[in-house]
Formats: structure tokens, C-alpha cells, sequence
DNA sequence: GTGGTCTAGACCACG
DNA sequence: GTGGTCTAGACCACG
């Protein structure tokens, strides 16, 4: 499993590798039962803390994206886990509402938005995988 | 000018006020012109402390959205010299590839995602007002 | 006398003022005993408070300016008036100092600087009048 | 990194942090990459409160002076994306217009203006650190 | 340890 | 009255 941090990104470094595996799930990089590093292994190829990655795994394990084998290791967890709670849906669209304010201050039109978004689920491979 | 926070909104104070008055702005409910509350006024509106507020009003300045006039108050100012950085847009998109990623796994497809983007246009007016 | 104020100037109105009557003076448009307006006219002029422009001429009267005669009215200094004590030039070397630095930031060159220079001296009329 | 406060100086301190840091970094003094002071440790130094220094880094930051990571400290940032407002530059015109009228006051001629302006420019190195 | 947010309150310049 | 600056100190997320 590949993985870039950025630490220009205002995001911090949790979310960053919660982002970056979700992506690489919906991509189809990573499948269903595919193993992912221990949290130290990953620690050491980002070289950050260990606390971090942890952080990260916990809350992949709470939205039912990954699965630990206690001594087996860390697996990508099948599809029919998935389950997303109401308030997080809403908090989603806040965001999106968020976006859209944003963008409409970039000057940049609805059409645009809509493009951008069509080339954003391209390189994901039009959620297929999920 | 009307304006709620949410104490369960995981977004600083200081950013859901920026939020809130560029809806409004984006809506038309505020106007070129206008006159906004003054920093204690809309302080003690929200009973929040007026550092908050002048936090946020000092970055809508430098924003371009509103204007400060000494001792007079402070308003919504012109739509010209709209202008963003490049590095402000790109943290834009990467926004809107993350709540790409979030949506899918909401389970809702991409039309119902343009379907949602339709809908929160509709209700800030279509941008007409910027 | 003409005079314009910009409300969206960072400046305070009463520096507006006073920077704009020694400019008036350098270009030549106001002479050694031109009777300038009085207080209230001039506030009223400007549609701001008499406070303000007498905190105004308060000031260019100490820089030897302006001259006030007990109810005969204000007038422009004779020139042998001027002087100008030290720490004032020290002032003045470190704004120009902070000009500088600023400039360099804006990534013109220095030859632009003495290019905008130049500009400036013209329209001030070489200063000959001083 | 040193840095010096006066408390006579009529800029107030967080603009005197902002100043002398970007005087460092054209002096060469401060080199992209550089780590300076945290918040805290600045403002230990200065014997003033932490909020002070945050102010200063924070608007540092957005002039892409400076950049924070995320619990490691805040260094300075690599030259590129350079670009300022054009509002900012119209600021600066006028600042150095301001400092031109001043100048004719103090009896100074334009040609020593020049030298002054070549006086400061060797102090920071001739700006080839930008 | 780091920076970010917020409070409560003072003082100041400007109008 | 207005906004701007600063203090002193708390609490938090992140690493």
C-alpha cells in the first residue's frame, strides 16, 4: 500500500491516512480482504509516530472500512459492514454546502463545478468498486 | 441580519460567522452596502465574546466582503476586485474531492449528488446576487 | 481648496487631511498666506466633524505649516518657519526603510522604485516650491 | 533569530514582529527552511504574550512568509507562489508617496533620497535573497 | 511539546 | 459610539 503525507496540508496527518485509504478503496487499489500494514509499519514508511496511525485505524475500524484480526494483522473489511450513520450523512452535506459557497466565490460557474466533479469521480473509477 | 451558531458544529465560532455572511451575502439577504452589526452588537447577539467576532469581520476584510469604515460601522462591500488566490482554490477542490470520497460511501450516487449541488444552488439563488 | 477623503483609506481622515494640504503646498497650489477654510467650513466641506479637522490643523500648525491668526482666519506658513526636529527625520528614514522592504516584496526592482520616484517628484512639481 | 521590540515605535508589536522578520529573511539571515521560535518561545523572549506573537505568524503565514508544521514549529517558506494584491501594491505606492512628501519637508533633495534608498538596499543585501 | 481557539477585560485612537 | 491592540490565562487537537 502506497500512502503520501503531505504536511503542507491543513488537513492533520490522521485524517490525511484516513482520506488517502478510503481512496484508494474506492479506486479498487485496495479490496476487500486485502491486508493493510501494522500501525507500526505504516508508522516507519511515513515515519511519523505510531500514535497517529492508530488514531487513524480506530476510526477506519469505527466506519466498518477495515477490520483487525487480533495477531492476523489489519484487513480491508467487506462491503455489506457499511453503515453510516444519519449525522454523519448530514455533516457531509454541510460540507458540500460549504463547497458550494465556497466555489461560488472562486468566480467559477455551477457548469465548471459539475466538470470538476465528473473528473474527480473519473480518477476514482466512477465508484464502481463500492 | 440574522445569524445562529452551532455549538455542535465541529467548525471554530469565528469560521461559522465567516460562513454565515457569505450565505446571506450569496443569497441576497445582504446587500452591497449594507450595514452589519457592529462587532460588540453582534457579540452580544451571540452572546460570544467580541474578539470572536472581530476575528471573523477582520478576515471577511481581507476577503474583500465587507468593508470597515472608521467609527461609522461596517459593511458589505462592492462585488469588484474579486479576486482569489490560486493556492485558496486549489484547498477548494481538494475540499470537494473529499466530500467526493465521503459521498460515495454514503451509498448515493452521482446524480443524487448533482441533484444535491442543484438544490443548495436553488436555495442561494443561483448566484445571480455575486 | 480642494480636497478629497477615502473612507476606505487605511489612513485616518485628520492624516488624510494633513497629507493632502503639505501636498497641496509642494505642488504650489497653495501659497505662503493663502488663507486656507476655516474649521467648520472645511468640515462642513468634507460632511465629517469640526473635531476632526482641528485635530488637523492642530498638527500642521505645529509642523509650521499652517498659521492661525486670532479671528482673521488660517493661513500657509511663511517657509522660513519650517523645522524639523530630529526624531521626526528619524521617523521618516524608518518609513522609508519599511517602504523598501515592502517594495522588495512586491518583486519590482529598485530601478522601478526610482522610477516611481521620479513619477512622484514630477507630480509634485520637483518641489521647487519649498 | 533575534529580534528587537520598541516600545516607542508607533507600529504596534505584532507589525514590528511581522517587519523585522521579513527584514531578516531579505537580509539573508533567514533562509527558506529555517526553523524559527515557537509561539511561545518568542514570545518568552520578547516578555509578551503568546497571542501577540500567534497574531504575527498567522498574517506572516498568509503572505506565504512563513509555514507551520503541525506540532514541529513554524519555518521559513521556500520563495515560489510568490504574488501580492494589487490592492496591497496600491497601499505600498502610497506609503512611499506619503514618505516622498515627508521627505521634501525635511529640505533633503531628491538625490540624497536616492542615496538613502541605496543605503537601505545594501543593508538588505541588494534583495538578491528573494 | 506544538499551534489554534476562546474568554474576559483593559486601554487606545478615531469620530 | 466604533474598531484595533494587548494581556493573562484556559482548553483543545495534534504529534
Amino acid at each position: 500500500m502506497m500512502l503520501r503525507l503531505n504536511m503542507k496540508d491543513p488537513r492533520p496527518l490522521y485524517e490525511q491516512i484516513i482520506d488517502g485509504i478510503k481512496e484508494q478503496v474506492l479506486k479498487g487499489l485496495l479490496q476487500p480482504g486485502d491486508q493493510i500494514p501494522s500501525i507500526r509499519q505504516l508508522a516507519g514508511m511515513l515515519t511519523i509516530t505510531p500514535n497517529t496511525v492508530s488514531k487513524a485505524y480506530q476510526e477506519l475500524e469505527r466506519q466498518h472500512i477495515i477490520e483487525t484480526a487480533r495477531g492476523k494483522g489489519t484487513f480491508i473489511a467487506q462491503i455489506e459492514n457499511l453503515y453510516m450513520e444519519q449525522s454523519k450523512v448530514m455533516e457531509i452535506k454541510q460540507a458540500l454546502k460549504k463547497v458550494c459557497i465556497d466555489w461560488q466565490y472562486t468566480g467559477y460557474s455551477k457548469k465548471q463545478l459539475f466538470e470538476e466533479i465528473n473528473g474527480i469521480y473519473e480518477s476514482l473509477g466512477e465508484g464502481d468498486k463500492r
